[in-house]
DNA sequence: GCTAAACTTAACCAGATGGTTAAGTGTTCT
DNA sequence: AGAACACTTAACCATCTGGTTAAGTTTAGC
C-alpha cells in the first residue's frame, strides 16, 4: 500500500487536489477547475488516490462528491519519521566520526 | 523537488535500499545482494534516489560508496504532517457531522 | 420528454519506468 | 601485462503514466 501512496503523492496535481480535499469535501468540476486540463485527466488522478485510499467518491444525484481519507498518510509518516534522526545531520557526522576515529564509543553526544 | 522524492518512495526496492543505507554507509554490488535483479536494474534505481538527493556516490577506487542523504525526506514529512489531525480520526468525524447538521447540498462549498 | 450538466469510459498517444542482456570503463590483483 | 572485479552505459522491450478528444451514462431542469 505504500507504494500506491507514496506514488500518488508524486504528482503535484494530485498533492494540490488533496490539499483542497483537506479543506472540505466537494465535487468533481470544482476539484478540477484550478488544474488546467481535461476533466477525463482529473478524474484519472481522482481513481489513482482512489486506489491509494487517499480519496473517496460518493455519487449524490449527479454529482459526485469527494472527500479526502488520510489514513494512508499515517503509514507514509511513520516510514518517513523513520529517518528523521539523519535529517538532523549531527547524527549523520556522529556515525561518520565513529566510523573514521573510534570503532568504539559511549554514545553521550547522542542527539 | 517533492515529486522526485515521493516518486522515489513509490518503489519497494528503492526504500529497502534506503534502509540498508540508514544502517551505514555501504558499496553498490552488497545494496544489490538482496535484490533478486541485475545490477543495472540497481544502477538505476540508484540514479533515481540520486536525482531526488536521497542518495550520493562517490567514486573510490573501482568500488562505488553509497551514503543515505535524508534531508529532502524532511520536506516530505514536512508535507505529510500537515495532515496528520485528519488521521486523528476525531475531525473526520466532526466534518461529517457538520456536514449532517448544516448540509450544503449541491452548493458551492464555499472557503 | 428533450436538453443540459456532471461526470466516466474508451481509444489513442508520447514519453517515462523498470526490467533485461551485452558491451564498455576503470581499478586492483597477481 | 593480463585477468578479474565493480560498476556504468547502451540498446532494447513491455508496461505504466499522464495527457488528449470523443462518446457514453445518469441525473436535473425546463
Amino acid at each position: 500500500m505504500l507504494d500506491a501512496v507514496f506514488s500518488a503523492l508524486g504528482d503535484p496535481t494530485r498533492r494540490a487536489i488533496l490539499a483542497r480535499l483537506a479543506e472540505g469535501e466537494t465535487r468533481v468540476t470544482e476539484l478540477a477547475a484550478p488544474h488546467a486540463m481535461s476533466l477525463p485527466a482529473i478524474s484519472k488522478h481522482l481513481r489513482v488516490l482512489e486506489s491509494a485510499g487517499l480519496v473517496s467518491r460518493e455519487k449524490a444525484g449527479r454529482v459526485v462528491r469527494c472527500s479526502l481519507n488520510a489514513e494512508p498518510l499515517k503509514d507514509a509518516a511513520d516510514w518517513v519519521e523513520r529517518y528523521r534522526r539523519f535529517w538532523d545531520q549531527q547524527f549523520d557526522r556522529l556515525e561518520r566520526y565513529l566510523e573514521d576515529v573510534a570503532p568504539k564509543t559511549e554514545g553521550t553526544t547522542d542527539e
